[in-house]
DNA sequence: TCGGCTTGGTTCACTGATTGAACCACATGG
DNA sequence: CCATGTGGTTCAATCAGTGAACCAAGCCGA
C-alpha cells in the first residue's frame, strides 16, 4: 500500500490502512464463516502464498486475529479476536450491497439469527428480536442464487452441505461436540 | 487489482471489485460529506491525479457515480447514484471501526439525526426514532478527537466550520438557496 | 530409522498498479 | 491577447501482487 493514508485526519482512512489492502477484507470474511487454516485459506480464495503469508502477519500485528499454534503437530490456528470480530458489520454491509447490486440471481448467502430463526435484514436487524445480533449469534447457510460451480475445495463444500454458525470451526476435529469454548467466548464478549 | 477476485462465489468479492481498490472507498466518503469537484477530491486527500482520474472513471462507468458537467463553464460535479448511496452503511461500519480501534483520542466525526437531532449509535441506530436513517437524514460535525493541524485545504476548513449535512453541495454556488433537488430525491429514493 | 507426506511457510523473477512531476486543452476574465 | 483555473493526460520510477519453485519441521507407516 506504499505510504499508506497518512495524514488523513479520518477514521475511515485509518481503517483502511489495516483492512484495505488486497484479499485482506475476503481472509477475515473466511475467519467469521469458520476457516481457521493456512491452507484452507489458499485453497478457498486461491491467493497467493506470499501474500497470504503476509496479509496474515499484518492481521496478527494489528491484533485482528491471533496465530494460535496447535498444541500437537505443525498445524496453525488463526483466529478473530475481538477487534476482527467487531468488523462484522462493516463486512456483512459490503456483502449486502453487493447481493443487491451486483447479484442478479439472487441471494448468495443467507443468515439467520441463531436464538429465534429468522433472516436478518440487509442492514443486519433481526425483525423478530428487534436487535442487531453479533457475528457469533448468526447462522450461515446457501441462497438460491449460489453457483455450486465455481469452487471446488474443502471449503466451499462444507459451506454448502449444511448451515453454519459464524466463528465456529468449519471442521472441528471431534464433530461431536459441539464446539470449542475459546472462540465463542471471545465472540460474545464482542457481544456484550 | 489484476486480474480481480473472479471466480469467487460471493457477493463480497464483486463488490470489491468495485469498490475495493485503493482510495476507492475514501474518494466515496467525501461524495457522502458534499465534495463534488475534481480539484477538491484532489486537494482533501492528497490522491495522485491520475489515480483520481481512474477512480471517478471506474465509479461513473460502475454506476456510483453521476458525471455531470456543468451548464456554463468547465467545471464537473460528481454526484452519487441511488447504487453509490447505498454504500453509506459499509461507509459509515468501517469508519465506526476505525473510531473505536485506532483513534485513541475521542472520535473525529460525529453523526447526528437531522430530523431529531439525536446523535446515531455506532451501528447507525437512532436511539430516538429507533430507526437507521439514510446518510440523506443525517449531520456530520467535528468530534473531540479531530486534528486540525494535518490537514489545510477548503474541503477540511468547510468540514470544520459548521455541521454539514451529508450528500448535500459543500461548496454551494448560492449558499443562502436551502439545497439543489436533484441529489436529496435520488438519496430519499434509497431510503424508502 | 528411513523415506514420504502434510503443513506452513520463503524466495524470486515477472507483471501490473501507484506515484509524482510535468505537460496540456479548454474556458473564462481582465 | 495573455494569465489563470479546471480537469485532465503522459511518463519514468517505484512498489505491490502473482505464481511457480523450493524448503524445514513434524508426523506416519514400513
Amino acid at each position: 500500500m506504499g505510504r499508506g493514508y497518512t495524514d488523513q485526519d479520518c477514521s475511515l482512512a485509518r481503517a483502511l490502512e489495516v483492512v484495505g489492502e488486497r484479499w485482506t477484507l475476503l481472509v477475515l470474511r473466511d475467519c467469521f464463516y469458520g476457516v481457521r487454516r493456512f491452507a484452507d485459506f489458499h485453497a478457498h480464495l486461491g491467493i497467493p502464498r506470499a501474500v497470504l503469508t503476509d496479509r496474515l502477519k499484518t492481521l496478527t500485528s494489528m491484533g485482528l486475529l491471533e496465530r494460535r499454534p496447535r498444541a500437537t503437530g505443525v498445524e496453525v490456528d488463526y483466529l478473530l479476536t475481538e477487534r476482527g470480530v467487531d468488523l462484522w458489520p462493516t463486512v456483512y454491509a459490503l456483502a449486502q450491497w453487493g447481493e443487491r447490486w451486483l447479484t442478479p440471481d439472487g441471494a448468495r448467502r443467507l443468515f439467520s439469527h441463531a436464538p429465534c430463526g429468522t433472516d436478518v435484514t440487509p442492514l443486519g436487524l433481526c425483525p423478530t428480536c428487534d436487535t442487531v445480533p453479533p457475528a457469533a449469534d448468526l447462522v450461515i447457510r446457501q441462497g438460491p442464487g449460489a453457483d455450486p460451480t465455481l469452487r471446488d475445495d474443502r471449503v466451499s463444500e462444507a459451506l454448502r452441505r449444511k448451515p453454519h454458525r459464524l466463528l465456529t470451526d468449519l471442521f472441528p476435529e471431534h464433530p461431536e461436540h459441539p464446539e470449542p469454548a475459546a472462540v465463542r467466548a471471545g465472540a460474545h464478549r464482542t457481544a456484550t
